[in-house]
DNA sequence: TCTGATTATAAACGATTGTTTAAAACATAG
DNA sequence: CTATGTTTTAAACAATCGTTTATAATCAGA
């Protein structure tokens, strides 16, 4: 029993300090130190720096893809063959987003941890999400291509990109916003309401008018 | 002048592989080994590997600011006491982004350093950019205040934001969204032609409807 | 051409990194 | 209790990090 302690305590010190400063700023001292746990159970009970991070990332994607399966499959049978319109789609991925690390308080956590997978480059960690995540992505991807007919396929591939971009950029620099928007207007503004706030943003440039035609363009 | 060439040479290397790899993952090795120099050389010329990373932002940044002010006189002086359309304001934003870095046909480490500002902890990169270039932000947003005075001041802070995530998070990822793209439709995409797709998104999204109130929300 | 300051260089510094080793502690089944 | 397999531990590993030092090379001004 107490192995299943250590590597929780590694796991829960772990995404706390990647999350707060990175991957390669956070050392394995750092972790097992503030984990109060040996050095080498790192080395032991995951065989690498890279398999802990990678084993971070698991611990709050595999129970989001599984709920978000499973969300995906009520609205299919309840639409049928009616496409989902895009407003309910949307509210289904922010739900279970919501979902996961309610459990543990992490929405934080686990938002700042997606904020890195795209932005560290860290090639190991990107190849390991697509090959393990990448097929409830496209699943989604194609629900909404169904709820966006009109929409010519490469416009809707990067607005979907835009759209993961200001959610994920927003949420995982959430600390340092929140800093700049408590000095210059004293609101303190907390995660659900910043997802309020998004919602009309997101729906609007998912549905903004088609840009003028390349050839078109200055 | 060899002196110039030894500080030009590492910044010119140090900006690309910071953009490729980050900066805790980039070491001054690296960065004096491809650049031909000596490894001492950057502590004498910089002083430290923390102001070799303030060099490289303020080599973007110096001549981004003085053309965004220049820029925003302009509009000022040619729009006086009436508000600048906020599709100017971003359209002239946009130019000045793309202009700085064109001479070097850097853009795409510009983008990359621009995100990596927000996401990689480096506290004191965010505040050395904060100290020397929040006043024309501000500028900006006071300006985009006055183009869009029926947005609560909370609400129109927060869309600012989620439009510079979405702007920032696609053009600095752009290379593993390429990738997706290229595999996923074969289609070779320009930052010139990114940009062009995301002006209608973030209209919109500026633009969008208010998020139901607060206290109606679930 | 000599002088004095600036720049380049090679070598070493101590600190920290991820990982491995080998022995100790522990748990559990016979 | 004993024996076996698992987990923990302290110590050391080689590699790499940013920085410093002392010396050599280069330059500009008189």
């Amino acid at each position: 029993m107490a192995q299943t302690d250590t590597v929780t305590r590694i796991l829960d010190t772990a995404e706390v300090l990647f999350a707060e400063r990175g991957f390669a700023e956070t050392s394995l001292r750092n972790i097992t130190s503030k984990a109060k746990v040996n050095l080498a159970a790192v080395n032991y009970h995951f065989g690498s720096k890279k398999a802990l991070i990678q084993a971070v990332f698991a611990r709050y994607l595999d129970p989001f893809t599984e709920r978000f399966h499973t969300a995906l499959d009520e609205l299919e049978s309840e639409y049928g063959e009616r496409p989902v319109p895009l407003e309910v789609l949307l509210e289904c991925m922010a739900r279970t987003v919501l979902e996961v690390p309610a459990e543990r308080n992490s929405l934080k956590v686990f938002m700042r941890l997606l904020g890195l997978a795209y932005t560290q480059a860290q090639g190991h960690l990107r190849r390991f999400i697509q090959a393990h995540y990448g097929s409830v992505f496209t699943r989604f991807a194609e629900l909404v291509r169904r709820a966006t007919p009109d929409l010519p396929d490469a416009e809707r591939f990067w607005r979907l990109h835009f759209m993961l971009g200001t959610v994920i950029f927003t949420l995982s620099g959430l600390d340092a916003l929140r800093d700049i928007a408590e000095k210059d207007y004293g609101e303190h503004v907390s995660v659900r309401e910043l997802i309020r706030r998004l919602r009309p943003v997101v729906v609007a440039g998912m549905n903004a008018p088609l840009p003028e035609s390349a050839r078109a363009a200055s």
